[in-house]
DNA sequence: TTAAATCGGTTCATATAATGAACCATCGTT
DNA sequence: AACGATGGTTCATTATATGAACCGATTTAA
């Protein structure tokens, strides 16, 4: 392994519980000998990734990483972190794929992608997504601010005679979501077209948007469910990193319970 | 020189104007080796330090960066970032400093430091500057955002007979202090009181807030405004540096026309 | 169509820089 | 005063970084 390897390994060391480590700590915590942990400190310090409190003589993290995480939002735009993972999640699953960003109380399509392989498929044309009808939106009203549900709740246009049109049966979706991590549209929003999504978190920590795959009824086998809901996670994961942020573990071991009971009850049959 | 520090300075050949560098330009930016500057950039990238667009083979900054930056600004609060800067600058010039920041319309003091090397010193007693009256508050005005001279228009309260009472003097103090890069009260707030203020940017890039000195005019000499004015700019670059900002090269332009026409003024008298 | 020039990426003998055990100096406890 | 922490330093040994030359693929020019 390389020696910049190693010193830049020593920043994922830093976290919010734990903002300030002193030098033999982090010794502790790397498994590394003092005089080079000391050496990757200083060569860190130097280019303002960390930086050493003057009173404790404890290390944090530095201000250059400001500079930069700012340039890096400014000149890569969010299309482009979501592309590359868009078109493996289309690959692998053979269905239609989208992603949409959550501004304020909307959810927006920010882009989206079908897959050649069936001559049915679905097609995503809208610009907004309605949050009571569509996996997306039961997505965001379940997992991100707490006013998209009274926002939900202030459209139940019923798009299809499965649409949930009032309060509890919305409420129902989105217990459902937050236990599982994902959301599910099953013909809610167009008929014959099963929707499932999986959220994305930004570089705030928050609920930034979803990822989602639109699959026609008629191909919708407990077996492609599974695989759509395999590599969502996989997407989700990839596009929230490429967004700067995190998936919170609440959200992970809700997606492992998911996979794991489907796959129990999937073996027992 | 380390190879750390050496991978480590490829990033900062990234910026707004130039978001993309291929291998071999970086080796032509950086005066490197190909094998070398390909390695580092392999180490980067695993770092998620910067990532490589698929189409055209391209490095540009990466996703790290993002979740960095942001852990950077939750663990570390701005006051810390200015309190060393501060300290400094009231040792070099022997009178009371202070650093305002700015929320929405309104300058807040954020923390002040007196020194110790005279009886008579000004104290800085306010939660809130008077951006009409004060050298903090007319470099917002002329430095920050537009709205804020509307803002300053609202509020004329004469502190002194010297207190600007209309939208044309402010005018005038304005367009000074963006000519200068720095803001000026002279007896303006509290009477035998004269202040200097020079800008402070974050990771925006926008006006953040002031550093300031606050002296007492009777020792206010042009040797001392000189000093004055040659540590405020060493601190807003520090504080600047710190909440991840930039100068801006019009401000550092201003800054070197102010201290060099002074100067010539100075040796010419 | 060919040939020269670029590009990103790779190889391997050489040279340089990373390493860590042992070492200080300093601090706060016991 | 002896102990066990801390942050920081030294130097012989060793492992890693280095770069000229090379490769295959595109692009450009003749």
């Amino acid at each position: 392994m390389s020696s910049a390897s190693k010193a830049l390994e020593l920043l994922s060391l830093f976290s919010e519980v734990k903002p300030e480590i002193g030098l033999s700590e982090m010794c502790r915590l790397a498994k590394r000998d003092k005089a080079t942990t000391y050496r990757h400190l200083q060569v860190l310090e130097k280019a303002g990734f960390i930086e050493q409190i003057t009173a404790s003589k404890n290390y944090r993290l530095g201000p250059a990483l400001l500079q930069l995480g700012r340039m890096r939002e400014a000149t890569v735009p969010r299309k482009a972190g979501a592309e590359a993972a868009l078109t493996a999640l289309v690959e692998k699953t053979g269905e239609t794929g989208h992603v949409s960003v959550l501004s304020g109380l909307t959810l927006f399509a920010l882009m989206s992608r079908e897959s050649p392989k069936h001559s049915t498929r679905a097609v995503i044309d809208v610009t907004t997504f309605p949050l009571h009808a569509t996996a997306s939106g039961i997505c965001a009203v379940a997992l991100g601010p707490d006013d998209l549900f009274a926002e939900a709740c202030g459209d139940f246009e019923a798009f299809t005679d499965l649409t949930p049109t009032n309060a509890q049966s919305l409420e129902a979706l989105v217990t459902t979501a937050q236990a599982t991590g994902m959301g599910y549209s099953i013909g809610r929003f167009e008929k014959e077209i099963n929707s499932i999504s999986a959220p994305i978190f930004d570089q705030t920590g928050q609920f930034a948007g979803a990822v989602s795959v639109a699959s026609v009824a008629s191909r919708f086998t407990p077996e492609l469910e599974q695989i759509i809901k395999k590599e969502l996670i996989a997407a989700s994961r990839k596009i929230t990193k490429s967004w700067g942020g995190v998936i919170p573990s609440s959200i992970e071991n809700a997606w492992a319970n998911a996979m794991f009971s489907h796959q129990e009850l999937d073996a027992s049959s």
